[in-house]
DNA sequence: CGACTAATTGACCCGCCTCAAATTATGTGG
DNA sequence: CCACATAATTTGAGGCGGGTCAATTAGTCG
């Protein structure tokens, strides 16, 4: 597979075919390319910066006292985010390779809003859309067990990729997985493997997910489902 | 104390001392009073509600698929939230005794918008004070012991009650604080002991934390201060 | 080929969940 | 005021899951 780097014309037409709610913004966008680890900074002003992701992913992070780092959002293709200069604690970066971007100036958008109510009322539901998300990873870290865990943040982005429904491509890292879910990188690892060995997942490639039995993965039954192979030494403790 | 009940007149007075960005609708306001464990409903059609927490504290919760119960929001006095009859599968309830809210039906709202510019540019702030509250949570939430956690939520307490800082009124249940914070009841029990030993906090009356020693808060030290007694059962029980 | 990051697995141990029980509040009806 | 019920809070005992430390294997880039 040839990854050619494609021109800006390229994504803007992608954008152009995707409905979204800043539509109407969408002449007087800029493009963005971004590579893996690069900051979204906010250069223009006290308005801040809308962003639209067209392809790759995004993180926001917060930087807790003891050091570590904690994901609050992780922004994939369709979704909407803010950046504004003020909350310099936080830290908005690409994380996938080939991260696009759509830009809409703070400006142009409150402007926008101004003199458009409907446009107003679309841009209130980006926001609330946001919050939304913010929920479901309070749901999703909030779970018991790692293993509910890792599950239901697979489950979650099978959901959000609308595409291929049933074959996750992970677009992070174990280490971002596990910023987000607020555990541990080795603990993310052990999860996968598990999933695989209770046979709910299968792993094609590092970043590549099949979902096998998605029902186990709702019902947090994951955790009681029988390992499939006697889990070969795992438990070596017994074998031994 | 006489903890009279007030008339509605009585808190529509306060909410209009108090600047907040809905300003201009208090006077079509409807002033609500709730108790303990009444539900927050969406009853007038599918445009929603707007609610400003005058009094009280009010829980947004979502429940699990092994049935445990997630707050994802919390919201206290000079808090907005919004109540939409999608969206089905959460609850929003009032949780302490006495709660009053100011209720700004959503239609009236959304016309308030679509006229005056102004007025939509701080409904779009209340928006992003919701998703800076959840993303704190997040933090919260994260932490990796029980005492961080519990210690993190104390301290963003003291610093959303803006009267008494130092002095944290805990206006819910341990209960509610273990599934605000994603722990077991029991945990959260231990932590707050646990804090009070190492000199911390104190506790005068169940409800009510006084915080000695905020820096141990912040600085997640908490976890490695030493303890002041040596623990032996504290409190009461040498007396007897 | 090294130098680096990403990913995986093992060993060990502390901390949290579970279960259980005791101790308060808080209210309710007699 | 007391008997009783219920909810809220606290403490203990025990098991195990996940953090930490350590080592290995790939994969990538210069």
């Amino acid at each position: 597979m040839k990854t050619r780097t494609h021109a800006a014309d390229y994504y803007r037409r992608i954008l152009s075919a995707q409905p979204h709610a800043l539509k109407r913004l969408d002449p007087s966008a800029v493009i963005v390319k971004c590579h893996r680890g690069q900051e979204i900074s906010n250069d223009s002003g006290p308005v801040g910066h809308w962003y639209y992701v067209i392809v790759g992913a995004v993180r926001r992070c917060l930087i807790r006292s003891d050091g570590r780092r904690q994901i609050v959002d992780l922004m994939l293709p369709r979704d909407f985010f803010f950046v504004s200069d003020n909350r310099r604690e936080e830290t908005i970066e690409a994380i996938a390779e080939e991260t696009v971007l759509a830009s809409y100036p703070g400006g142009r958008v409150e402007l926008f809003a101004e003199r458009d109510p409907q446009f107003a009322r679309e841009l209130r539901e980006v926001a609330f859309q946001s919050l939304t998300r913010s929920q479901e990873q309070l749901l999703i870290v909030g779970g018991v067990t790692a293993l509910e865990k890792v599950g239901s943040f697979l489950l979650s982005l099978d959901e959000r990729a609308l595409e291929t429904r049933g074959q996750v491509e992970l677009p992070v890292t174990r280490y971002d997985i596990a910023e987000y879910l607020a555990v541990s990188v080795e603990t993310v690892c052990r999860a996968m493997t598990d999933l695989q060995h209770r046979g709910v997942i299968t792993l094609a490639g590092k970043r590549t997910v099949k979902i096998l039995n998605r029902g186990a993965l709702e019902d947090r039954a994951s955790a009681r489902l029988p390992d499939r192979r006697p889990k070969p030494m795992a438990l070596s403790r017994t074998a031994a």
